[in-house]
RNA sequence: GCCGCCGUAGCUCAGCUGGUAGAGCGCCUGGCUGUUAACCAGGUGGUCGCAGGUUCGAAUCCUGCCGGCGGCGCCA
C-alpha cells in the first residue's frame, strides 16, 4: 500500500512558501552533518534538496541509513532558503524508505565503457532522462505535424525477404526454415501503400548489419520515412524542410536542452541547396581530391556541413552512387533526382530523399544494370504495372536528428539501449 | 572489413629500463545543525583481460586470443 503523493518536484517551485507536500523520489546524494542531513531528491521531473533535522524527524536514526538511489517518501514543508540550491528546499517532517538500494555502482568520473555496460542503471541520470524526453517530443511533434499535413501512419513489416539497399547489410533470420531478414527500410512497402492512401509515413526501427564503427551508425535505428503519390523530388525537399524546421522550433523551446547544456537555435529557412556538381567544385577548391561520380567521404561531408549555418540539401547525385530505384534526370540520365540533407555543425547526413522510378521498363532496366535479379523485386516491379504515378519520399534517421538537436557526440547517446556492432546488451 | 589506442581495487588512474602492487573517489566505522561532488579521522579493498613463452623471478619483455573505445569504408 503506497501513500498518496501530493506533488512532483516540478510542481514545488511555483507553490506558496510553507505549503505542506509529500512526494516520492530517489536519493541522488546524501550529506550528513550529525543531527542534520541533506538529501538531493530526484523524481524524473526535477531535483530538490531535502533537509532533515533530528528534532523534526521521528525516525532520524533510520534516515541516517539511507544511501544513494534509495526510493523514499518525503513529507514536509516547502521553505525558501538562500542556502539551498535554487533558493528552495523541503524541510522534512518524515522520511520513509520505500525501496533500499545497494551501493550504486555509477559514480562521478565513470568512463564511457562502464556507463554503457551499466546502461540499465545509467538511464536514470538527469542527462539521459533529458535526452529521452527530447526524443519522445521529436516523435510526438513529427507525428502531429505529419497528421495535419494529411499523412497516414502505416506499419510496415520488420521481417522481409527483399533488400532495399543491397544484400550485404541485412540481418538474416530463420523464418521456419526459410531465410528472411530484418528490414532496413520501409520504403518499398510505403510505395505500395501510397496507391491506397496517397501520403504515408512510417516511424519504426530499421536494421543494418554493417560493422560500422562511427558516431553516426547504429545496427538498429529509428527511421522516419515519408512517401507521397503524385510528387516530385522538389516536393519532397520542401516537405523535409518544413518538417525539420517545425521539429527544430518545437524542440528548441524545451527546457531539457538547458539540462544538457545545449544552446540550440532552430535553423533559418530556406535551407541551403547546392547541386552535387557545385559540392564537388567547392570541395576541390577546399583542397579535397575528389572526382565527379565519387561519394564525398566523411571528412569532406563534415567540411560541407561546417560551411553553412543551417541544413544544406545536396541535390542530383550521380546514379553510380545511388540505389537503383532513384528517378533519373531527363536532362542528364547520369544524374538522379535525389538529395541528401546535411545537418550543420559537422553532424552531416540526416536524410536521403528523392523521386522514385515509376515506369516499369525504366525500373527493370536499372535493376538489370545494377546486376540485380528482377525476380527478387517482383512485387516491387509489379506495382509499376498498375497505375503508379510519379512519387517521391525520404528517410530520416531519428537518432541523427536528435544527436544534432541535442549536440550529442554519438548517436547511441540518443538511444535508451543502443545497438552497435559491439553491443547487444543490456 | 581496414587502421590506431586501451584492458591493474567497485570506479578513475599511476606503477612498465623485470624483484609478486599504489593513489584519489566509493564503501564501512566514528565525529560534525547549512551542506550542496560537504568536511575531518580511522578502516576496507586486487585471478594486474585470458592463454602460452623467455627468466631464478613477469603487471612490466615476446607471441596468440578475447573484449572495448576512436577513426575509415558503408549509410539514416
Amino acid at each position: 500500500m503506497l501513500e498518496r503523493a501530493t506533488h512532483t518536484i516540478k510542481d514545488l517551485w511555483s507553490l506558496e512558501e510553507g505549503t505542506e507536500v509529500s512526494l516520492y523520489g530517489w536519493v541522488r546524494n546524501k550529506r550528513e552533518h550529525g543531527d542534520l542531513i541533506f538529501i538531493d531528491l530526484r523524481d524524473g521531473t526535477g531535483i530538490i534538496q531535502v533537509s532533515a533535522k533530528r528534532e523534526n524527524v521521528p525516525n532520524f536514526e533510520k534516515v541516517k541509513t539511507i544511501g544513494r538511489e534509495y526510493a523514499i517518501f518525503v513529507s514536509g514543508k516547502v521553505v525558501n532558503d538562500r542556502r539551498a540550491p535554487r533558493g528552495r528546499e523541503i524541510r522534512a517532517g518524515s522520511i520513509e524508505i520505500v525501496a533500499k538500494s545497494e551501493p550504486f555502482p555509477i559514480k562521478k568520473g565513470a568512463g564511457k565503457k562502464f556507463l554503457l555496460d551499466m546502461r540499465h542503471l545509467h538511464i536514470r541520470s538527469i542527462k539521459v532522462s533529458a535526452v529521452m524526453r527530447v526524443r519522445s517530443e521529436v516523435c510526438n511533434v513529427a507525428r502531429e505535424w505529419l497528421r495535419k499535413e494529411g499523412f497516414v501512419e502505416i506499419h510496415a513489416p520488420s521481417i522481409i525477404t527483399m533488400a532495399v539497399e543491397g544484400g550485404a547489410t541485412l540481418f538474416p533470420i530463420d523464418y521456419f526454415g526459410e531465410r528472411a531478414y530484418l528490414t532496413q527500410s520501409s520504403q518499398f512497402y510505403e510505395e505500395a501503400a501510397i496507391t491506397g492512401l496517397g501520403k504515408v509515413y512510417t516511424l519504426q526501427p530499421s536494421f543494418r548489419a554493417e560493422m560500422s564503427r562511427t558516431r553516426r551508425h547504429l545496427t538498429e535505428f529509428w527511421h522516419l520515412e515519408c512517401e507521397m503519390a503524385f510528387s516530385t523530388h522538389e516536393d519532397v525537399m520542401n516537405l523535409e524542410e518544413r518538417l525539420i524546421s517545425h521539429i527544430a522550433e518545437s524542440i528548441s523551446e524545451l527546457e531539457e536542452l538547458s539540462v544538457i547544456n545545449r544552446k540550440f537555435e532552430p535553423p533559418q529557412r530556406p535551407f541551403e541547396r547546392i547541386s552535387y556538381d557545385e559540392a564537388i567544385e567547392i570541395l576541390k577548391e577546399e583542397g579535397y581530391e575528389i572526382e565527379w561520380g565519387e561519394d564525398f567521404g566523411a571528412e569532406a561531408e563534415r567540411h560541407l556541413s561546417m560551411m553553412f549555418d543551417r541544413p544544406v540539401f545536396v541535390t542530383g547525385f550521380p546514379k553510380s552512387i545511388r540505389a537503383f530505384y532513384h528517378m533519373l534526370s531527363e536532362e542528364n540520365p547520369e544524374v538522379t533526382l535525389s538529395s541528401d540533407l546535411i545537418a550543420p555543425e559537422g553532424y552531416g547526413e540526416i536524410t536521403t530523399g528523392g523521386q522514385r522510378i515509376h515506369d516499369y521498363e525504366s525500373l527493370l532496366k536499372r535493376i538489370e544494370e545494377e546486376g540485380l535479379n528482377p525476380e527478387d523485386y517482383s512485387w516491387y516491379l509489379e506495382l509499376r504495372k498498375y497505375g503508379m504515378p510519379p512519387h517521391s519520399g525520404f528517410g530520416l534517421g531519428i537518432e541523427r536528428l536528435i544527436a544534432w538537436i541535442c549536440g550529442l557526440e554519438h548517436v547511441r547517446d540518443a538511444c535508451l539501449f543502443p545497438r552497435t556492432p559491439s553491443r547487444v546488451r543490456p
